[in-house]
DNA sequence: TTTAGCACTCGCACTCTCTGAGTGCTAATG
DNA sequence: CATTAGCACTCAGAGAGTGCGAGTGCTAAA
């Protein structure tokens, strides 16, 4: 977009006032903008220019000018200065960063909550879904004569447990025996591998404790499958009600709805090919996000896994300090869980 | 609360018609339903008593007549007839209680999400909080030479383990020791007695490995410590919208906020004796729960503790729907973690 | 004790007007 | 020729006034 000099800086100057004061911006408001130095009659003929590129809306005859999205999308691209972040900021972010290290689910549940309190709008964080995850090993601990514990680690280093009580007794070198029967057979293999077929022949080598067979294997699919999957969490929804354009309930009420129905990852942007992206009102492919914007940002978990979290608000947002801030968080969350002090597997894993 | 028959027929019609409508009913309304045969003159006597025993309140002279929080409690108490569930209605409760067995946390989260849909309001669920837990057993499981996974079990039967990697290497013997070392000095204590004092005798002990010691008890100490806290999932908080008392934002919002910060389970209340509870506006402690209804339940998770249950609405609600789904589906819950197809424990546990 | 009749109240929806911010156009200016 | 002052015009929004109708309380009769 080749704009003169001039028309670059009205335009930046109508959106800087409009983000800040969320009113349509007049001629005589821009007029008296340090630097610039004409009169208000200057500006509008330049700001009828900028309306006609699409770069500018009119809400109605008499009202001034509000920046459309390709407006926006000029500003982030070429006009937009880099926001630094403040001592203080820095700072608030720094100790947001200390999440408690626990399941990998939590702490990106907890990551987007955080998130949305420091940037006052909603958020939302997806866990990654790797693919084509295979289990490691298997262990089985012996509680007591009828329960054991079942421990089970996947190739990208999630380990994963639970409890099972029996109606029969147990001994140790039954247990053994289905042990070493669960990590010859069933490990290196992906979900659609363990087949019906593979189930049968080893719950027949397993004698008499076939029935446990079917109980670890489906367990440990169902590890697989969980680490498979993508799931949303949104947090912060009430925030959307602080911003002036969701005060009437018509533009509030179907976002929120939207960003409650989780559980579908694919509704949710994801960036590219950037590390962070910013979507602008119709730029979305969601009909609900239309016309608000989305940044959103990945970051490293580890393992080859990336994690994706981002914001969403109003198109008038305030890209400069928001993306400033995400990508500072974003970075942050990477920088944990490269020290460790975050685990990248599902199940507490830590690699100091 | 002692009223004549007819009062409190006139009572209950026209609290049922201002749940159905949220309109403020009149005494012509109530005067041609079937069970009262007295003209709308008589009708209005009988109200003005209602008023005057703050059952009923005026919202403005000229308008009908509503429930007074005093009144929904007489309904509640005395009036309301149990609703019976349709065969509609139990199946879909049924299908939605095929809740998949997961993390306690996530279990309790997808609780109350399924609550919310059920019931068209904002639910929530606390996790329960066991008080004095303490560590049963620890198991170390050698994965590499520089890499182990821990396991912990709790004496409520919670597991959790995590991976631990190491600058150092180290091998089975010392594990072996370790394992000895943790299992004799910190099983059967609280979080409060595991001391500064005992982690430094038992580091000594420890010989070369000392470092390690802390590593493995502290992550303890998070299990314990996650165990003993109570949290609050809230889900379906963009239900409220649908109801006519909050679609001014000055009512929704509030709430809305309260409901979304989340985190400190204290807010919100419990069933006090009997397993589920109504409170009805200024019943409810919370400020800003003071004009909402909260109906809540609490279900049997097993190993002596209790998961709480509940929804949020405006005071006009259709207790006996709500009050009538919401027991069905705690006792649901109650006989899943029984049945054990749900994990009592934090970590994927199973009872057959 | 119940009911019909009636005057009265008051929120709500509607219309109308006024105001002021902001525009586009035109003609004058450096 | 770009810039600017001047001016008529537009239009959303606020505020005032009005009529409607649902619903009440009171009184007197049944």
């Amino acid at each position: 977009m080749d704009l003169t000099e001039r028309k670059r800086k009205i335009l930046r100057a109508i959106i800087e006032n409009y983000i800040a004061t969320a009113e349509p911006v007049g001629s005589k408001t821009i007029a008296s903008h340090p630097a610039l130095n004409v009169s208000p009659a200057t500006i509008r003929n330049e700001m009828a220019d900028l309306e006609a590129l699409g770069l500018l809306e009119q809400p109605h005859t008499s009202a001034g000018r509000i920046p459309s999205p390709k407006g926006y999308r000029v500003y982030v691209n070429e006009l937009m200065e880099d926001y630094r972040l403040s001592v203080q900021e820095t700072r608030k972010l720094n100790e947001a960063l200390h999440l408690k290290m626990r399941e990998l689910d939590q702490v990106i549940d907890q990551a987007g909550r955080v998130l949305s309190q420091l940037t006052s709008y909603p958020a939302f964080a997806l866990s990654s879904g790797a693919s084509r995850v295979t289990i490691q090993r298997f262990d089985l601990l012996m509680v007591s004569s009828d329960s054991f514990i079942i421990v089970v680690m996947t190739d990208n280093n999630v380990v994963r447990n639970r409890l099972v009580r029996l109606p029969s007794d147990l001994n140790e070198a039954q247990l053994q025996l289905l042990n070493t029967l669960l990590n010859t057979t069933f490990t290196g293999l992906t979900l659609d591998e363990i087949t019906p077929e593979l189930m049968r022949v080893a719950s027949h080598a397993a004698g008499e404790a076939y029935g446990l067979i079917s109980l670890v294997v489906s367990f440990a699919m169902d590890v697989l499958e969980h680490l498979e999957q993508r799931t949303v969490h949104t947090a912060g929804i009430a925030n959307l009600l602080s911003h002036p354009e969701y005060r009437s309930l018509e533009r509030a009420a179907p976002l929120m709805s939207y960003l409650s129905e989780d559980q579908d990852a694919e509704r949710f942007p994801v960036p590219q090919g950037d590390p962070m992206e910013i979507l602008i009102g119709p730029e979305n492919v969601a009909d609900a996000l239309k016309d608000t914007s989305v940044v959103v940002a990945s970051y490293d978990i580890g393992d080859g896994m990336r994690g994706v979290i981002g914001v969403v608000g109003p198109t008038r947002m305030d890209y400069a300090k928001i993306t400033a801030r995400l990508s500072y968080f974003a970075d942050g969350l990477s920088r944990l869980f490269e020290q460790g002090e975050l685990p990248p597997g599902d199940q507490g894993t830590e690699q100091p």
